[in-house]
RNA sequence: GGAGAGGUGUCCGAGUGGUUGAAGGAGCCGGUCUCGAAAACCGGUGGGCCCGUUUGGGUCUCGUGGGUUCGAAUCCCACCCUCUCCGCCA
């Protein structure tokens, strides 16, 4: 949520970087000054008469205790509360849909980023060289299968189609993976580690601006409970309704949690393999800070993401995200994509973004600067840190052998046991 | 799932229709005292929204949402959460 302050003081600026973004939001932004001009009439209005009668009462209060007769004077009183009453419905009304047109407005993208949309991104920096592997390069559902780790077919009977179901060593790899993972950024990076629910309340999943922008990528439960799409959104509202002390910050969370999406809209894109699924582990990484580290918090986070495909051995790229492709949350995302060889393309393992105040705002979680100081909003990022199938899919992909093996990074080795998956099952 | 108890400010805790944003205590901040510290004493100390250039004013807020009333922390209804007991269960 952005400020409405912002938007009644500088609504020129507001636009213009909002207009990076995408041109209809400009009659959003329209039709938002005009409630809330209105809300604010009527609530001077309202708030005129209930000083009024907050008066009066207290004068019926004084004339009961000197047993004067107020029969006059509740007879006024009674319009009064009764005016009061139909006006309050009409701010409550005027609030309610202020609320809902500023819940779809996005947060302003950073200056830095490119204009343009996704044909914009730009790639910032990359890592290793995505060399061909020295045979004839096979995709992974292909070498998955023949391992015997990953059983697409079997998934979709369970579940349907885009439910994989890794077994055996495959399971093993998944399980290795989120111990390294996890390792890594509680014990170099200082996270602390959570395990978080997984299903989310309504209000919950507005916090991080899910609802109503995504809500239609989401598992909703008989209970009106949402299944999380990423961990970022349980963890984010750790602290929602919470005002921080300023010595508590910045503060860092790695949580590993399957994340469920329906990926509605999607249907008949990255049909094959594990590339884009409706349920797969992801490790995030979520930090709070004050708005004047934000900036840098980013760079640092992005860098906690790029340790873990750097000793994966897995090549990767930066892209920074165009102003018409960053979510609606975000000021500024980076992508890290790494190359996969057999599909022969960048997959985005990591999105690591900074929300500014959006997200505090919604969940309200704020922070004191100094002891009784006004209480401010913390600024949020999250990244992956990283995401489990896309990352299986380099190791794979990238690291097969002519024989029909594949060759596992040294970091990975003492949590998976073997430095080699073999056709025949390995160890 | 059934029965009961309860949810008040940073914390503990009083308050059952009329200056109660809320006694009292603790904590925290500032001050007096002290060579310094402790103790003691004095003062201050929630948040949102609206108005005002500032000092400031108004309004809302006692789990949440409704209702009764001129007026609600206090009465009524629904929901949520916590605790105790019973049942069920990984």
């Amino acid at each position: 949520m952005i400020d409405i302050r912002l938007i009644r003081e500088s609504p020129d600026t507001v636009r213009a970087a909002l207009a990076r973004r995408d041109q209809a939001l400009l009659q959003r932004i329209d039709s938002i000054v005009e409630l809330d001009e209105s809300r604010r009439a009527l609530l001077k209005q309202v708030e005129q008469l209930k000083a009024e009668r907050n008066r009066s009462s207290e004068e019926v209060a004084r004339l009961k205790k000197d047993k004067t007769d107020a029969t006059s004077l509740l007879g006024e009183l009674k319009q009064l509360s009764d005016d009061i009453k139909a006006l309050d419905q009409r701010v409550k009304g005027t609030e309610e849909e202020l609320e809902a047109e500023l819940l779809f407005v996005p947060n302003l993208p950073s200056d830095e980023l490119p204009d343009g949309d996704a044909s914009a991104n730009l790639t910032v920096r990359s890592w290793g060289e995505p060399v061909q592997p020295a045979c004839e390069a096979r995709p992974h559902w292909e070498l998955g299968e023949a391992l015997g780790i990953l059983d697409l077919p079997r998934g979709a009977l369970i579940s349907g189609s885009g439910f994989p179901l890794f077994m055996g060593m495959g399971a093993r790899l998944v399980r290795a993976l989120v111990n390294f993972m996890l390792d890594v950024h509680t014990r170099e990076h200082g996270y602390t580690e959570v395990a978080p629910p997984l299903l989310v309340t309504k209000e919950t999943a507005k916090g991080t601006g899910q609802i109503p922008d995504l809500e239609d990528n989401m598992y909703i439960t008989q209970d009106g409970l949402y299944l999380i799409p990423t961990a970022e959104v349980p963890v984010t509202n750790l602290h929602r309704e919470t005002i921080l002390g300023a010595e508590q910050l910045p503060l860092g969370y790695v949580a590993c949690t399957p994340c469920f999406r329906r990926e509605a809209g999607a249907h008949g894109r990255d049909t094959r393999g594990i590339i884009r699924v409706h349920q797969f582990d992801k490790v995030e990484l979520v930090r709070f800070c004050r708005p004047e580290d934000s900036r840098n918090e980013l760079e640092k986070l992005l860098g906690h993401a790029e340790t873990v495909l750097q000793k994966l051995e897995l090549p990767y790229r930066v892209v920074l995200l165009a102003a018409g492709d960053v979510g609606l949350a975000s000021a500024m995302t980076y992508d890290l994509e790494l190359w996969a060889a057999g599909v022969e393309r960048w997959l985005e393992v990591s999105s690591a973004s900074l929300f500014t105040d959006f997200q505090a705002r919604r969940a309200n979680i704020r922070y004191r600067p100094k002891p009784h100081a006004k209480p401010e909003f913390v600024h949020t990022l999250n990244a992956s840190g990283v995401a489990l199938p896309r990352t299986i899919i380099g190791l794979l992909e990238n690291n097969q052998q002519p024989d029909g093996s594949v060759n596992i990074p040294e970091a990975l080795v003492p949590y998976l046991g073997t430095d080699r998956l073999t056709p025949d099952g390995g160890p």
